[in-house]
This record gives structure tokens, sequence and C-alpha cells, in this order.
DNA sequence: CTAATTTCAGTCAAACTGACATAC
DNA sequence: CGTATGTCAGTTCGACTGAAATTA
């Protein structure tokens, strides 16, 4: 059989959604990624940001559940937030085995900035579809995400 | 501030489609990844049993270029492929710098199997969707990739 | 005593880089 | 000569694990 030299995907590996779904979030995670590197920032960072920015002063274990990151990585992250001034660490007087993480008015200041950049990021990243088409997106992922976070199948409680 | 211990996510990072569609890629990802992984096989295994089911015998160089793989991980695919016996490796007696790759019967039948797993994890991954649905996701996903993919800014054509 | 939280050290896989040999 | 391909070694980054220290 004679070698071809051409680009085109695998029928089924081209609708298969997890592929689909891998690829295209790999794609459009680095322009969010990029958006923030030239910022000197990371997803980690922001997404915790934008957390306390929401939520105010918390805990890091409370940050990991509301971020969905590892309580190993959370603790570098705070590290780092806190070397440039954009959080404050101090241990919780009521429960002294906490820190209270609260964010700054710098990082304040820093989040609205980050998010904008993030937003423009955003809306590169989205410019094909309509407002709708969006909505639909975000709505169809939701279903997804939210099925497929809950019901740890076989240990659930632990 | 009274730190409270709640895993509800900020507005904005949960509506956010980058985040969302890397954490859903994420999840679903891993089912397939574990759906292969009783099989003892891997994601860049399949995809590159597909392309090769799909396409007939390829170089290494075009099978990354349908799969979006990189050379190197193409590289060590192949040497797994190979030591499984599911393909067979060859220089090209006309270009003797590529290597012929071709899928064996072992390999073809392997793959259909490997595709069951597949598709049946796929439609565990989808259940909350209707069919519509699900075609609607891989439509939006679809423009988004191809908007992605396609246009290297600075060095298209390369 | 057990359990929760933070912290650190380190593993693991995936994506990627750089260099090199061979062949065009 | 420059370019393409395959191969290998090594880096980098993110997700994750295990254990120690502290406190409840």
């Amino acid at each position: 059989m004679e070698i071809t030299n051409q680009t085109g995907k695998a029928p089924l590996l081209r609708d298969l959604p997890s592929r689909l779904l891998g690829q295209t979030a790999a794609l459009v995670g680095r322009l969010i990624t990029e958006a923030l590197a030239t910022e000197r920032s990371h997803r980690h960072q922001f997404a915790t940001l934008a957390t306390l920015d929401a939520f105010g002063a918390s805990s890091q274990v409370e940050l990991c559940r509301r971020t969905d990151l590892d309580r190993s990585d959370m603790n570098a992250i705070i590290n780092a937030l806190e070397a440039e001034g954009a959080v404050t660490r101090a241990p919780d007087p009521r429960d002294r085995r906490q820190n209270i993480v609260e964010i700054t008015d710098a990082g304040k200041a820093r989040f609205k900035y980050l998010k904008r950049q993030v937003m423009a990021a955003q809306h590169r990243a989205l410019a094909p579809l309509t407002e709708t088409e969006r909505r639909e997106l975000v709505r169809l992922l939701h279903i997804l995400h939210d099925h497929l976070a809950r019901p740890q199948p076989s240990n659930a409680g632990h």
C-alpha cells in the first residue's frame, strides 16, 4: 500500500467526544495559560484569587474544595501569592490547624487586571461561537461535569 | 471575617468556559483512560491504531500529523504496539528515512475490541445528554477546535 | 486515642525540547 | 549544502501520594 502524506483525522477519532473535548480543552487552555504567563501568573493562582475574591477569607482546604485543587499544590500556590503580596496567611486563632488566607488590596487589583486578560483570551478563543452557542456549550458542559464530578460510583461518601 | 466551610465554586470560575472545558475534559478523559488501562492500553495507542485502521500503512510523521502527537512520543507508541504484535515497522524502500507502519490482523482485532470498550465508556460519560445534545456538543467543539487548531498565527504552513 | 490541616519530599505520566544519525 | 525522518535523552509541568508536625 502506498504511503500517503496527509493530515486528515480518522473519522472515529475526529468525532469522538472524549477526544474532541480533550483536544479543544487543551487548545483553549493554552490561550488562557499564555495570557496569564505574559503577566507572570498561572491558572491555579487565578482560580485561587477568584475564589478568595468571591468568598473572602478561607482556609487552604476550603480553597482546595472550591477550586478542585490538591492540598499540596494549594500550599505552593499560596506561597507564591503570599510572596508577591497578593494574599496574607495567618493561623486561625479559633482552630490553629488552619490558616486564614485573605486577599490583599494589591491582590484584588491584581485579580481584576488578570481577570480582564483572561476574559479577553476567552473571548478570542470563543470568537466563532454566537452568544447563544456559548451559553449552550456551557450548559452542556455543566450537565456533563455535574454528572461526572458527583458520583464516585464505587467509594462514595468516604 | 468568619471562615466558612463549603464547596461551592466562584461563579466566575464555575461558568468560565475554558475552565469548565478543562475540568470536564479531564473527567471524561479519566473514564476513557481507565477503560483502556484495564485492557493494558493507552489513549495514544488507541488513537494510533484507529488511524492505521482507517488509513492503512503510514509513516510515523504521518501518524503524528493525523493524531496530533509528538514525533518523540509516537516513536515510543510504535515501540509498544510493535512489541505486542499489533503493528509492524519496516523502512520504506522508496524513502529509507521513513518507516512503513502497518497494522497487523492481531492489531485490527485488538483495535476492534478496544473500540468497543472506549465506546462503552464514552456512552457512560455522555449518559445525561440526549442524542441531539451530544451532536450539538460535538458540533460546537468542532467549531472551536477548527478555529484554534488551524491558524498558528505566527508560523502557519510549516 | 483518632481525625483534620498544613507542609514537604517525591513520584508519575504527558507534553515537549534538543541533539544526533541517516537519508534525501 | 539544507531538509526530513526517526531515535534517544532529558526537561518541564501538572496531578497526585505519603508521611511528618501540629492541633483539635
